[in-house]
Order: structure tokens, then C-alpha cells, then sequence
RNA sequence: GGUCCCUUCGUCUAUCGGUUAGGACACCAGAUUUUCAUUCUGGGAAGAGGGGUUCGACUCCCCUAGGGACUGCCA
């Protein structure tokens, strides 16, 4: 027999104590591949899987699914670990890395062929293929000849898969927590590879090896699992373990329906960060897919893990949707803090390649103060911060030197002044600028558009008070007089 | 082909046998306005189809259609 629970293998600096403490306490675990990069819908479930175990007060574990030693890659693990900390998801613990645990699925794999619940399965490749086909054709699933023969009728030396020995009848059932009860004819599951000619483990035979020695209570996972559940759920029979609760997430979609891929825009969790989206945005946005409270839309964090819980996730596939992720992300924009967003704006601007004088940055975070209402994403706001970011004098676009006739540059002259003594503050500009259009008997509108120019180039600016307090008073009038005393 | 899952406004969702089927995003119209945006007001918009069960179905059951996953010595 096995060890009920031997210690769990971490990472490289391992020595922290085993997350699993309570029997009863939930555990849950994000088990991605590091075939490749975090998709957003990994991300989700990475989620989920967070939100439940601190809504219950439990573990959340990370596993790292590198038993493809072809496609796993240090550089994925990397951007995994990456994804996962920009968007605040923290494990608990070290990661399990499922490749060092090789020996352990081995001998699970040793113990299910002593007990007769596995057995070697020789035969070659083209044989295989061969009764996939009539397997496929008689409507049934492929079996082995070598599930009733005697090992000692093969070759010497013949290489061999380990196979699972499945059950040929009664029902499988998995209790799903988000779908319901589903229950499968036991002869239409397959017999599993568990160990690769090469003695190295499979993925079925590793996550229930790994979920058992963790202390997982509960596997919330992708949809596309559904089917290995009642498999998986052999296995656990075979080894003699409990089986522990599943909740199968319908997958994300993209915005046409179909599976999320390149031609969608993003699916890394890296393109989100550098498409402008803020992590708390994406937090909140992924939350709201799948699941929901009631008519709340905008959370917490808090709020989220008070209020969730994996029973309320949705049955159905969701799409993505790039207008409202816009919405979510322009709110948390709004209530970020300035400079936090200036830094955020600077990295677009420096990324874009866009020279900025370094004592421009001063004003950084009042222009995003007063801009950032209209962002949606932090590379709009890049764009809205632009104009406070150029160096006198300023090359003026020529829509702006069109509208600089002589009268408007009078008119402009005569602004100056008047602003000059005003506070530097939106409301007393506003009543200056009012007042001197009153004062003229015009209307804003006659010197409006010259000045917007004037102030930022030609480049997106908000209303004419807050760009001058964006810029600040001596950067303003420096640009007005720059503009004035500019050769027609 | 086989097994399994899914199906409420364009999208995300609420409803958990009795509601004028609610909200959000998007969209349309109007108001505000010195650009863009913001803001405010109003509006259109849904239970895939067909059978049952029931006094009463979006809600429970069955069938059909459509979508999806799995069917690998990938995960």
C-alpha cells in the first residue's frame, strides 16, 4: 500500500511548511502547462480557483504541468509566474513542479500493477493505430489486446506503455459542483496510458498522483476536463484514494463564439498588461465572466472573495468582451492614484519610443489628474498626456497656425494678460477666460480652438482651464508667448 | 462516428414554478459643450424550436436543432 500523504516535492528553495495543515480545509490548486504562455482563460481559473480557497478560508496551491519535457519551457514558467503576480495572484507556498515528482507517479503506477488495476500494454505503434480505427469504426473505445494477455507471451525486451486497467461496466459518476451530476457508462472510458514507453508518467496519471499528495479537495479546472474527470476518477478508484470535488469551468470564448485565439487580439495575459488594461480591471472584468452577484458589476477584491463561490459559476461559455473590459478598465483608472498612472503613462510613452524631457515629468501627474476621466486604457492615456509632455517651444500643427490670424493672436495677447493674474486654479480660469470672452463681447469659440493649439500642439487636450493647470503657469504662458512671438 | 457539456436582449448576467423577465456594457435619440471625451435624460433590445408535467413554466422532464469539449505514449 502507498503512503496515505508523503511531503510534497517544492520548488528550488523549498524548506517552507507544507500548506496542507486542516483535513477539513479547502485546497485548491492552478495547474497550468508551461507549453506555453498564460492564457487569459487560465488566468480565470487561476482566478476562481483563488477566490474559492479564500472565500473558505483554505489553501490555494500552484503545480506547474511540465510532464511534456518536448514543449515545457523555463521561459514559460517564467511568464506563468509572471502573468500570475502582475494580475495579484499569489499561491500559497512554493510551486509543485510536476516533472521532479516523476518517481513518486512511478510508483503509484508499480502499485496499481501489483494490485492488478494496471497492466503493460506491448503493442507497437502501427498495431495501435490500426485498432483506433476499428475502435472508431464499431462505435466503442480502444482496448488493448494486452489487457488479458500474459506478459510473459511478449518479447523479450519489447518496449511498453502501462496502461490503467478500466472497469468494463457499471456507471462513473462526477459530482460536479458547477455542472451537476454526470454519469458515464464505464465501458465507453478508455484504458489510460499511465506511464509512456519511456517510464515517464502522463498527465492523467500525474495530476491525480500530485492532486492526492497536495491535499486538493477540490479541482476547479477548464471544461475541457470534463471527460478526463471520470477518468481521472478510475484512476483514484484504482489507487484506493477519495475522489475530490470537481468544478468544471465552461471556457471562454472569443468575441464571435469561437475558441479565443490570435485573430481575437489577445490571449496572454502579458498583451492585456501591454493593450493598457489595469490588473485590478482584468481582476474584476474575469470575475464578472461566469460569474456574478446579483446586479454588482464593479467589486472589490474583498467583496469578491465574500461573495464567491464556485456553485454560482455560469454552465455556459463566455465571450469576451473588449467594450466592456474598456468600461471596468476606464472605472479603475478613474480611482487609481496619479502618479502610480503617470508611471504607467511614461512607460507607454517610453515604449513608443517618444522623447521626454525630463522636467516635464513634474507635471506628469496633474495633467493624468485631470485627464484620465476619458481613459480607457493607459495607452489612451499616453495620448491625453502627450501635449503636457512637449518640450517648448512646440512645433504647432498646421491647423493651429491656421487659425493664428492676426486678430487671434491679438485676441490671444489680451488673454495672456488677463490669465497672467488670475489664481492658477480650473474654476478662476474658467471665470478668466469667460469673463475676457464677455469682456471682448465674443464668444469663446472666436479664440478657443487657437488657444487649445497654442497649449498643446495640435495633440488631444482637455478643456482649456484644466490644460492650463496641467501645464502650470509658466510652461502655459511660455507657450502662449512662444506661439505670439512666432514669425507669421 | 462515439461519449460528454452547453443554449435568457448584440455581449456579460439576474430570475432558483406565479415578475410589466431586472441590471451592466454596447447601440440609438436628446440635453450640456471651447476639440475629443466626460456627464445627464430617454429609447429599442431576450427565454433556440417542438412536445409534455402543472392551476401556472425562462425555471422540471423528453425530443429536435445549433454550439463546444474529449476521443494522444499533449496537457
Amino acid at each position: 500500500m502507498l503512503r496515505a500523504r508523503p511531503a510534497v516535492s517544492h520548488g528550488p528553495c523549498s524548506g517552507s511548511p507544507t500548506p496542507m495543515t486542516d483535513r477539513s480545509a479547502v485546497v485548491t490548486r492552478f495547474a497550468p502547462s508551461p507549453t506555453g504562455s498564460l492564457h487569459i482563460g487560465g488566468a480565470r481559473t487561476a482566478l476562481f480557483n483563488q477566490l474559492y480557497a479564500r472565500h473558505t478560508g483554505g489553501t490555494f496551491l500552484l503545480r506547474i504541468e511540465d510532464t511534456d519535457r518536448e514543449r515545457s519551457t523555463q521561459a514559460n514558467v517564467q511568464i506563468i509566474l509572471d502573468g500570475l503576480a502582475w494580475l495579484g495572484i499569489a499561491p500559497d507556498g512554493e510551486p509543485v513542479f510536476q516533472h521532479a515528482r516523476a518517481d513518486r507517479h512511478r510508483e503509484a503506477v508499480a502499485a496499481m500493477l501489483a494490485s492488478g488495476g494496471a497492466y503493460r500494454d506491448f503493442t507497437p505503434p502501427e498495431e495501435l493505430e490500426a485498432e483506433r480505427e476499428r475502435a472508431r469504426a464499431e462505435g466503442r473505445v480502444v482496448r488493448s489486446a494486452w489487457r488479458d494477455r500474459d506478459p510473459s507471451e511478449a518479447p523479450q525486451g519489447a518496449p511498453y506503455t502501462v496502461r490503467l486497467k478500466a472497469p468494463l461496466s457499471g456507471e462513473t459518476v462526477v459530482d460536479d459542483l458547477i455542472k451537476g451530476r454526470v454519469v458515464f457508462q464505464t465501458k465507453e472510458l478508455d484504458d489510460l496510458v499511465l506511464l509512456r514507453s519511456d517510464g515517464a508518467p502522463t498527465y492523467n496519471l500525474a495530476v491525480v498522483v500530485d492532486d492526492h499528495d497536495m491535499g486538493v479537495t477540490h479541482v476547479i479546472r477548464g471544461d475541457d476536463h470534463l471527460n478526463n474527470a471520470a477518468r481521472q476518477t478510475l484512476i483514484y478508484q484504482a489507487l484506493g484514494w477519495t475522489v475530490p470535488a470537481f468544478a468544471h469551468l465552461p471556457l471562454i470564448h472569443g468575441p464571435d463564439g469561437a475558441k479565443l485565439s490570435k485573430r481575437h487580439g489577445a490571449q496572454a495575459v502579458g498583451e492585456f498588461a501591454d493593450l493598457g488594461y489595469l490588473p485590478e480591471a482584468l481582476r474584476n472584468y474575469l470575475a464578472r465572466l461566469g460569474w456574478g452577484h446579483g446586479d454588482d458589476e464593479i467589486f472589490s477584491d474583498a467583496e469578491a472573495v465574500a461573495w464567491f463561490d464556485v456553485t454560482d459559476v455560469v454552465k455556459a461559455p463566455a465571450r469576451l468582451d473588449w467594450a466592456k473590459l474598456n468600461h471596468i478598465n476606464q472605472h479603475y483608472i478613474r480611482v487609481a492614484d496619479n502618479r502610480r498612472l503617470a508611471d504607467l503613462a511614461l512607460e507607454v510613452h517610453r515604449s513608443r519610443g517618444v522623447h521626454i524631457a525630463g522636467d516635464r515629468l513634474p507635471d506628469l501627474p496633474r495633467a493624468v489628474a485631470l485627464v484620465k476621466e476619458g481613459a480607457q486604457t493607459t495607452l489612451q492615456l499616453a495620448d491625453l498626456t502627450l501635449f503636457a509632455l512637449k518640450s517648448r517651444p512646440l512645433a504647432l500643427d498646421a491647423k493651429t497656425q491656421g487659425l493664428l490670424t492676426a486678430e487671434t493672436r491679438a485676441l490671444l495677447g489680451r488673454l495672456r494678460h488677463r490669465l497672467a493674474t488670475s489664481p492658477w486654479e480650473v474654476p478662476a480660469l474658467e471665470a478668466a477666460i469667460r469673463g475676457f470672452a464677455q469682456a471682448e463681447g465674443i464668444g469663446i469659440g472666436k479664440f478657443g480652438a487657437a488657444l487649445r493649439g497654442v497649449l498643446s500642439g495640435g495633440a488631444p487636450a482637455p478643456d482649456l482651464a484644466s490644460s492650463l493647470v496641467a501645464l502650470g503657469k509658466d510652461e502655459a504662458l511660455g507657450r502662449i508667448d512662444d506661439a505670439l512671438s512666432q514669425v507669421q
